[in-house]
DNA sequence: AGCACGCCGACT
DNA sequence: GTCGGCGTGCTC
C-alpha cells in the first residue's frame, strides 16, 4: 500500500502530497491521521498521512516509510479533510494546519548527530563516547575536524526525528508476595524500624488498596522514597511505572453540587430551538443574543446536558479571556469529569494530557479557547461559541484560521447545530441572522428579573478632577467612596497598562521611543523600566532628557499602575487589586486575583479589558471606566463597533444579584454614538447605525476583505513590493473591487520590520483566490531579498 | 527548510 | 590542484 505524506517543511515547493510505500509489518499501523517518520532526501522528517491508496501516481522509485509515532493517530479523518478545506481558504501551508490541530508538544525536533563509523574513531578523544550534536558546533576548528573524519570514513551524519511528547510516569508500588507473608516480615523486624513497621502494618489493613501510587504512601504515610527503595530492594514490593494525566483542574475537585436552576421563558423558548435541532441533528446556526446578565450561560449548559442525553459529545468555545476559574468551576460542577479544559494558563503537558483523553474517547465535554476548535472530539452533537463577537476567535498569525468558520465546517460535518452567542454579536453575524441564514434567538430579559444598571457618561471636558492628575473626575470618586461605605465592591476599567505612556522632554519636545518600533516607551513603576508593549525591549528610566540632557521631563499618559497610586491617595485604607497582562504572567495569579476579589479581600478591582468579561461578582455595584476613548480613534473601520462592545460588556458586570447596579463612563467623547448608544445598553440600535456606516464606507458586512501586508527591514523596499502587488491586483480584478493602499500601518515599525499594507474589498470575485495564491508564490522569491508577505482573509484588525 | 551540486575565484 | 563561497534545484 502507499500512504500520501504532508511533511513537516513548511514551504511552497513541498506544500503537496509525497508518496510512501507502506512495508507489510507496518501495513496495520498506518492509517490515515497517522504521525509517521518518513526518508526525505537525505533528511528524515515527520509527516502526516493524508490517503492511502493501492497505486502510486509517481513515476520515480517511491521509497520506504519509516515508522509510526504513535499508537493511535493523532488526527481523525474529519481533520484530514478539514486541513485540506482550509488550505484553500486561508493562506496557510497545509502542514501548518496540520501542525495547528495538535498540541504543540507533538512538533517535532529534529537533530543532526555526527556518530563514529568505526572502532577506531570511537575511541577518538573527540567523542568521548556521545554522538556530536553538529547544530550546536560553532567552533571553525571543530567543523574543519568534523569535514576530515566524513572524508575518512570514520564518521557518518545521523538525522533524528525527535518526538517530545512526553507522558507522565508515576511510580506504583504492587505487592510482591502473598499477604500471610506480611505478618511473618513485620515480626522479624527491628524494634526500632519504625517506617518499615509502619509500612508492613499498611500492608497488612489495607492490603485491597494496592497497588498504592507513590505520591500516597510518601504522603499517606509519612514514608521517605528511601524507605520504599529498601521495600523493593527486600523484595517486598514491586515498583512499576504507570502512565498519569497531569491534572490542570486540581483545586476544582470540590465544588459544591449544582443547584438546579429553572430557566424562564425566553431561555427555554430559545433552549427548545436548540435541542430540537441537535435531536433532529440538524446543521443549524443560532445567533443567541442575549443582554448581559439574560442567563446565555444557563442555556448553554442546557443545551450541553441535551446533547449528552442524545449520546453525543459537546464542545464549547469561549475568549481565552473568560476562560476565568468562574466559568470552569460552572461547567465542572455540572459534568463533572466528563469535561476537559484547554486553555493558554496550562502547561505544555498538561495541555498535551488533556488533548490525549479527548482523543482516547474519555471526554464528552470540551471548553477551550480557539484552537480548542481543532480538537479530536468525536461524534459531536452541539457546538457553543460564547461571546462570538470576540476578535480573538481569529488567529492573528499563520495559520490564519477564524475559530467560528472552523466551527461551521464542523457543524456541517457533524451535523450538529452551532450555537453563536453574545449580548453584542458581530455585525457580520447579526446580519446573517437578518438575511435567515442564521437563526436568530433573542434574550430580552435579565434572568431573576434583574433591572439593568443605570450608565451615566461622565463628559471630561467640563469636570473637576480628584487629585492632581487629570484621570479620575470628583463624581466618580465620590461614588466609589459610597460604594466603599456600604461595604461593597468596585470594578473599573482601564485599558491601558504600565504606569505612563510616554516620557516628553517640555524643553525639547523629545519622545523617548522604541528603537526597534515606531512607538513611544511606557514606564513601568513595578519593574522600574520603560518597556515597549510592541517587542518587549526594556531600558532604565531616564532622568534627563537623552536628547538635551534637560532635568525638565514629564511622563505623561495613564496606565493601570498610575491610577492605582492615585487610588490609594484619594481613598486611603481602600484595598485595590491590580489586573493586567502584568499581574497575571505568573501561573494561578489570574485565579488567585479572582479569588481574593471574590473573597471581598479587595475592594477595588482595577483592570484592562481582561475584567470585562464573564466575572460575576454578586457584591459588584459599580463599575467604572476611566477612559472609554482609548479605541475609539484608532483607524480600524470596526473601531465603534468594538468600543461599544467593549463598554456594554463591562457595564454588566454591574449589580448582577440582588442590588442595583451602576455604570460611570468618563469620555471626553459623550456625543459619540458608539458612547451614547452603549448607555443606553441598546444593542440593536447601534446595529442599526452601524450597519448604514457600513455601507455608507463599502465595508464589512457589505462587503468581503482581504488584507496583504508586506514586511521588510528597509522602509522603500516594502513600499515598492507592496506597490508592485497592487498593479498585479489591479489588471486582475473587476472594477468592482476597491483596493485601499498600500498604505504604512498604523505602527509603521514593529521589530525592525517596516509594514505596508493593502486592503482588498469585494463583493465577488472568483479570481481571487488564484491571484492571491499567485503573489504568495511570488513571496518566496520576494524573501530572497528579506521581504515578507502576508495574506489575510476576513482580518480582525486592519490598521 | 535543508541539502547537494556545480560553478567560480583564492590559496596551501 | 583543492577549498569554500553562493546560486539553483530537488525532496515521494
Amino acid at each position: 500500500m502507499i500512504a500520501q505524506v504532508i511533511v513537516d517543511v513548511a514551504t511552497k515547493q513541498t506544500d503537496r502530497i509525497f508518496e510512501y510505500h507502506i512495508p507489510a509489518e507496518l501495513e496495520k499501523d498506518v492509517k490515515i491521521g497517522s504521525r509517521v517518520i518518513v526518508p526525505f532526501g537525505r533528511r528524515k522528517v515527520q509527516g502526516f498521512v493524508v490517503g492511502i491508496e493501492a497505486k502510486s501516481q509517481f513515476t520515480g522509485k517511491l521509497k520506504d516509510l519509516l515508522v509510526t509515532v504513535d499508537e493511535m493517530p493523532p488526527l481523525t479523518p474529519e481533520l484530514i479533510k478539514l486541513s485540506e478545506n482550509l488550505a484553500q481558504n486561508i493562506f496557510s501551508y497545509r502542514i501548518t494546519i496540520l501542525q495547528a490541530m495538535l498540541p504543540w508538544v507533538m512538533r517535532a525536533g529534529y537533530r543532526k548527530l555526527l556518530v563514529p563509523a568505526n572502532k577506531k574513531a570511537k575511541k577518538m578523544p573527540f567523542f568521548q563516547g556521545d554522538p556530536i550534536d553538529l547544530a550546536k558546533m560553532t567552533d571553525l576548528k571543530q567543523i574543519k575536524k568534523v569535514h576530515q573524519l566524513l572524508k575518512n570514513d570514520d564518521a557518518k551524519i545521523e538525522y533524528v526525528v525527535e518526538n517530545r511528547a512526553k507522558e507522565k510516569k508515576e511510580n506504583q508500588y504492587e505487592l510482591a508476595l502473598d499477604s500471610a507473608e506480611y505478618t511473618k516480615i513485620y515480626n522479624t523486624l527491628r524494634q526500632n524500624a519504625v517506617k518499615q513497621k509502619q509500612l508492613m502494618m499498611d500492608i497488612i489493613e489495607n492490603k485491597d488498596d494496592y497497588p498504592k501510587s507513590q505520591s500516597d504512601l510518601i504522603k499517606g504515610l509519612g514514608l521517605s522514597a528511601a524507605n520504599l527503595n529498601s521495600a523493593v530492594k527486600k523484595g517486598w514490593l514491586k515498583r512499576k511505572a504507570v502512565e498519569v494525566y497531569r491534572n490542570p483542574l486540581a483545586g476544582f475537585e470540590d465544588e459544591k453540587k449544582p443547584v438546579p436552576v429553572t430557566l424562564n421563558d425566553e431561555q427555554q423558548a430559545a433552549l427548545d430551538q436548540i435541542n430540537s435541532a441537535i435531536d433532529q441533528r440538524n446543521a443549524e446556526t443560532f445567533l443567541l443574543e442575549g443582554i448581559t446578565g439574560s442567563g446565555k450561560t444557563e442555556v448553554y449548559l442546557h443545551a450541553i446536558g441535551q446533547a449528552l442525553a442524545q449520546g453525543r459529545n459537546a464542545l464549547m468555545l469561549v475568549p481565552e479571556i473568560s476562560l476565568t476559574p468562574q466559568m470552569v468551576k460552572q461547567v465542572k460542577a455540572r459534568f463533572g469529569d466528563k469535561v476537559a479544559v484547554l486553555h493558554s494558563a496550562l502547561s505544555e503537558g498538561e495541555k498535551y494530557d488533556e488533548w490525549r483523553r479527548i482523543r482516547r474517547g474519555e471526554i464528552q465535554v470540551v471548553v477551550g479557547a480557539r484552537s480548542a476548535v481543532f480538537v479530536p472530539l468525536d461524534n459531536i452533537g452541539l457546538i457553543i461559541i460564547d461571546e462570538e463577537h470576540e476578535s480573538s476567535y481569529k488567529q492573528e498569525t499563520n495559520p490564519r484560521y477564524n475559530a467560528k468558520n472552523v466551527a461551521l465546517w464542523r457543524s456541517k460535518y457533524h451535523h450538529c447545530p452551532l450555537v453563536l452567542g453574545s449580548a453584542t454579536p458581530s455585525l457580520g453575524s447579526r446580519a446573517r441572522a437578518q438575511k435567515d441564514v442564521y437563526h436568530l434567538l433573542r434574550l430580552t430579559k435579565r434572568a431573576n428579573h434583574k433591572k439593568l444598571p443605570k450608565v451615566n457618561l461622565i463628559d471630561l471636558k467640563h469636570v473637576q478632577f480628584a487629585g492632581g492628575q487629570f484621570d479620575l473626575s470628583v463624581e466618580l470618586v465620590d461614588a466609589i467612596k459610597k460604594r466603599l461605605e456600604k461595604k461593597e465592591q468596585v470594578i473599573l476599567m482601564l485599558n491601558r497598562r504600565g504606569f505612563a505612556n510616554f516620557m516628553l522632554c517640555r524643553e525639547c519636545g523629545f519622545v523617548l521611543k522604541c528603537p526597534n518600533c515606531d512607538v513611544s516607551l511606557n514606564l513601568h513603576k513595578d519593574t522600574n523600566s520603560m518597556q515597549c508593549h510592541y517587542c518587549g525591549h526594556t531600558e532604565p528610566i531616564p532622568t534627563r532628557c537623552p536628547n538635551c540632557q534637560s532635568s525638565k521631563i514629564r511622563f505623561l499618559g495613564t496606565g493601570t499602575q498610575k491610577v492605582q497610586e492615585e487610588l490609594e491617595e484619594l481613598l486611603p485604607g481602600a484595598r485595590i487589586l491590580r489586573m493586567d497582562v502584568d499581574t497575571t504572567r505568573r501561573k494561578g495569579s489570574y485565579k488567585r486575583i479572582l479569588d481574593s476579589f471574590g473573597n471581598h479581600e479587595a475592594d477595588i478591582l482595577l483592570g484592562t479589558q481582561m475584567i470585562a468579561k464573564g466575572l460575576d461578582f454578586p457584591n459588584v455595584t459599580l463599575v467604572g471606566v476611566i477612559n472609554a476613548d482609548t479605541g475609539l480613534w484608532l483607524s480600524d473601520y470596526n473601531a465603534s463597533e468594538k468600543t461599544f462592545e467593549l463598554l456594554t460588556q463591562v457595564a454588566g458586570r454591574a449589580g448582577r444579584a440582588d442590588k442595583e447596579g451602576e455604570v460611570l463612563i468618563q469620555t471626553y467623547n459623550p456625543e459619540h454614538y458608539a458612547i451614547q448608544l452603549a448607555q443606553t445598553q441598546d444593542y440593536e440600535r447601534f446595529y442599526g447605525y452601524e450597519m448604514h456606516m457600513r455601507h455608507a464606507g463599502n465595508y464589512p458586512p457589505y462587503f468581503y476583505t482581504v488584507l496583504i501586508s508586506v514586511a521588510a527591514k528597509k522602509e522603500q523596499n516594502a513600499a515598492r513590493e507592496a506597490f508592485k502587488i497592487k498593479r498585479y491586483l489591479l489588471q486582475h480584478l473587476n472594477n468592482q473591487a476597491i483596493i485601499l493602499g498600500p498604505s504604512p500601518s498604523a505602527i509603521s515599525r514593529v521589530k525592525n520590520q517596516y509594514y505596508y499594507q493593502i486592503l482588498v474589498k469585494y463583493k465577488k470575485e472568483p479570481n481571487l483566490n488564484k491571484l492571491l495564491h499567485h503573489v504568495q508564490d511570488s513571496a518566496q522569491e520576494a524573501k530572497k531579498y528579506g521581504l515578507s508577505i502576508f495574506i489575510d482573509n476576513e482580518p480582525e484588525r486592519v490598521m
